[in-house]
DNA sequence: AATAACTGAGTTGTGCACAACTTAATTTCT
DNA sequence: AGAAATTAAGTTGTGCACAACTCAGTTATT
């Protein structure tokens, strides 16, 4: 008979597979990113307004899945770095609008060759790659459906 | 013609859906770990003293991938909570062992129903999730290998 | 129109992560 | 044995995450 632990085991856990992969992967980045000036929240912030070029921070948060407890502080940082603006929306004194400078426009170009470099160290092919994304998405999907039932 | 960003987009990182689907399973664990007083960091450090019983502070940062600038403050919060102890080791003076005290043990019942609880929420069932943490730990191994095969 | 409810940002405080560093103990190399 | 290198923890400082809160602006209700 195997030993059966009285309580659950950490490397049969995916929360701890997850957590450590991302932190992994986090880390590849690292190196990458400290060239640009960036860390890799600020990255994701930039991918964002790359694709769309302007966004509130509301929107920001809702692509993220970050409160402004933490984006504030990052979008100020980003702003002394004088890679994007910050501005009260006209019509809607509530809302920020946040937008790229020049500058955080062309840090564009020097982000395109990441995705690759990263992909080739996750050691796996594309479809492993597409498949496992997918996965990952729905996980997250029926993670963040259940915590948006529970009680409160 | 579909559009073509000129430059990477966030949806389609595969970093940004392991970082987004860690942090909502740990959102998943946080109301569950409030009720036993730790957080998620914390369970993890107590899940590997549960399966071990005594590590060093160097054998937890193997286990949870942690250097003690995380741990060691970690730790001194998981003492002052009387859920362990830390001691030198007579044989090695570097060393802390980190042993579970009574109190630290008892805990390990309330977290029986943990990981079930979380499985459920993830919407994946048994083989998808074996499937899922075999392709989170090869693609962790093949990041970290890379890492450790680069310059400095 | 006045009040109540709601919304979007921002602030404060706690606890990770991690880089860079310090200190003390141990091991290795002459 | 004594110096140099290595190792294990811990400290300091920065930047997330997130809860709980404040505050100003907007919308809904009566």
């Amino acid at each position: 008979m195997a030993e059966q632990p009285a309580g659950p085991v950490l490397d049969d856990q995916v929360c701890f597979a997850l957590y450590a992969a991302s932190r992994a992967v986090t880390a590849l980045y690292r190196p990458l990113l400290d060239d640009l000036g960036l860390t890799y929240p600020q990255y994701l912030v930039l991918l964002a307004l790359w694709e769309h070029d302007a966004l509130t921070v509301k929107d920001l948060g809702r692509a993220l899945q970050l409160d402004s407890g933490t984006l504030s502080p990052l979008l100020k940082r980003l702003e002394k770095l004088e890679l994007v603006r910050r501005e009260r929306r006209s019509d809607d004194e509530r809302s920020v609008l946040v937008t790229l400078t020049a500058k955080g426009d062309e840090l564009r170009a020097k982000a395109v060759p990441l995705p690759g470099l990263v992909g080739d160290a996750m050691g796996l092919d594309g479809p492993d790659l597409y498949e496992l994304r997918t996965t990952l998405r729905e996980l997250t999907d029926s993670v963040n459906a259940y915590r948006a039932a529970l009680p409160q």
